[in-house]
DNA sequence: CTGAAAGCGCTTACAG
DNA sequence: CTGAAAGCGCTTACAG
């Protein structure tokens, strides 16, 4: 391993010199930068990140952590955030869990790196993980998930605003029985979207029924199997995510209900496969591009300086219409 | 930040003493590390990897490399490695690629944070990625892939005998008249599959085309409604992956073409959307857990002790029958 | 088994 | 602008 020692020697100049050469803001003259750099191009030296880090106290290294990385959404937003930090010099550590709120084993490793922040992109956070977020200091956004307790940056979708015009589309549709199928009830986005959607319904006195289901393909699929035997179709459903929404489309044509003449099926998310022909599913479109911007442009600022200002941002996304409406 | 001198004052030893605490393999009496432990938890301690790393010179972190997120096949590869090596005490760094041949600049960082071994799940190397590689005596898998050099360990599915096996079946069903859709052309899965299938049938003397597409599902889409255009259906397709055979499958429904009656499909990695009821595609499952398996226990054995030893490694699979043959 | 000390490869005041 | 030196938080010979 070649190290700034050897460079310095090799180019008849201090180690400091050389690590100034590396270093953003220092000062070195044109004829010193010069001497290092083809020193350090012959040697084929590259400076010690970890070196680097355990006086920064700080690495370049970001952690997000995911749960449903079975949903294609998520490997799109994965591939996004990767994308965008990586051009920002940011490396990432990936963290996958199973559990639907982040423990404190899950993060460890997290905070053994000392990564400069953390993106959670699906999850909620267990009280003892919370405390250590904030004892350390460590940016932390909440992405397409809210906490309670408000204590974090979140950004989000504007689920609730959203829920409600999807609901007056299918009013004006003419769709008057409604059914709302639930992710995971614990999730802000499901209860989000339930509550805006409830909300306009009720006031225009149109039927809702509401069922719990997971926010995976084969949740929907069962939940909408279920409805089919009861014979319980609605003249529309809104589905929380569009995983689920093509599990309902499944079962519903396997029993050859024509959509959306007999019933219309709306989702939420907009993935890759919503717009295969099969499905051509009618979604609300999340805008990953400026979710994924602006939890980047939080984390940077906080990285230079942690102020731990907390803020649920919320960004529109827009009703993508196919033929299942 | 507590540091383990702030532990040792505290616990009235050594700071070396904490150290051996956290260190596998040193020697500590029960008592020092029992007084250590409590003063450890009373503060807060925990032990820097940064630290760590800087002397042992390398890091409890595997880079993988991707490129081919979309394909629902890889987050599953991404997520079995990453509880594999959680389990063995090690991070995932995880890089995304755009680039079909790996360059030096996609894995810069993972060689500035000295990580102890890295995957590469569906790309080729350069040639001065190989050089760092090498240089550096970072252990490497090839996931899925093999280079022509075999310079590297490799771990893939048996893809020449699964296509051959492929090519029986469907010689045993009664196809005469049959396409092979390959993937990308230069990677070395699509080559394979394509050899093996085509040995098989030469023999039997069974006509065989052959189309070039692109490993997705707008590819497998657009070949297919191309062939039905020039109303050329074979009697059976074998398509390299299966998100390209859901893509021939939606093109062949779109235009009533009954399937296995007219045409059948059969494709290959058992994502999880083969076995949706729309879908349910006859395909080779690849046996994911084996050939993480295989490439944990060669990283490891590499990490512990460094033999560039390279060898391609095949794992089998099994054909997975379902409706559309 | 334990402590004092050197050192991993860098950054960063401090003089000059 | 540059160099000598201290120090980041650990591991690891070396004595005892």
């Amino acid at each position: 391993m070649i190290t700034a020692m050897d460079v310095a020697k090799h180019a008849g100049v201090s180690q400091s010199s050389v690590s100034r050469v590396y270093f953003e803001g220092a000062t070195v003259s044109a004829k010193t930068r010069e001497k290092v750099l083809a020193a350090a191009k012959e040697l084929g030296y590259r400076p010690n990140e970890l070196a680097r880090s355990l006086i920064t106290n700080r690495t370049k290294i970001i952690g997000i952590v995911m749960k449903g990385i079975q949903n294609p959404f998520y490997p799109q937003v994965l591939k996004q955030f990767t994308t965008t930090f990586k051009s920002l010099g940011y490396s990432i550590m990936f963290v996958y869990t199973n559990n639907d709120e982040i423990q404190k084993e899950d993060i460890d490793t997290l905070f053994n790196y000392n990564v400069a922040g953390v993106i959670i992109t699906d999850a909620s956070l267990s009280l003892n993980a919370i405390e250590d977020f904030k004892k350390y200091k460590i940016p932390l956004v909440l992405f397409n998930r809210k906490i309670a307790s408000n204590d974090f940056y979140s950004v989000c979708c504007n689920n609730l605003g959203a829920s409600k015009e999807i609901a007056h589309y299918l009013i004006d549709k003419g769709s008057t029985d409604i059914i709302y199928i639930a992710g995971n009830q614990n999730t802000s986005t499901s209860k989000e979207r339930e509550q805006g959607f409830t909300e306009v319904l009720k006031k225009s006195n149109i039927s809702l029924d509401i069922f719990g289901s997971d926010y995976t393909y084969e949740g929907g699929y069962r939940i909408a199997q279920q409805l089919i035997n009861e014979t319980r179709i609605p003249d529309a459903f809104f589905v929380a995510n569009d995983i689920m929404a093509l599990g309902v489309l499944d079962a519903l044509r396997e029993s050859s209900i024509s959509i959306p003449k007999v019933t219309k099926v709306i989702g939420f998310d907009n993935i890759e496969m919503a717009s295969w022909p099969p499905y051509s599913l009618t979604t609300w479109a999340q805008p990953i591009n400026e979710m994924v911007d602006q939890t980047v442009v939080y984390l940077m600022s906080e990285i230079e300086e942690y102020t731990g200002f907390a803020e649920n941002v919320e960004v529109n996304g827009v009703l993508v219409e196919r033929k299942t409406t």
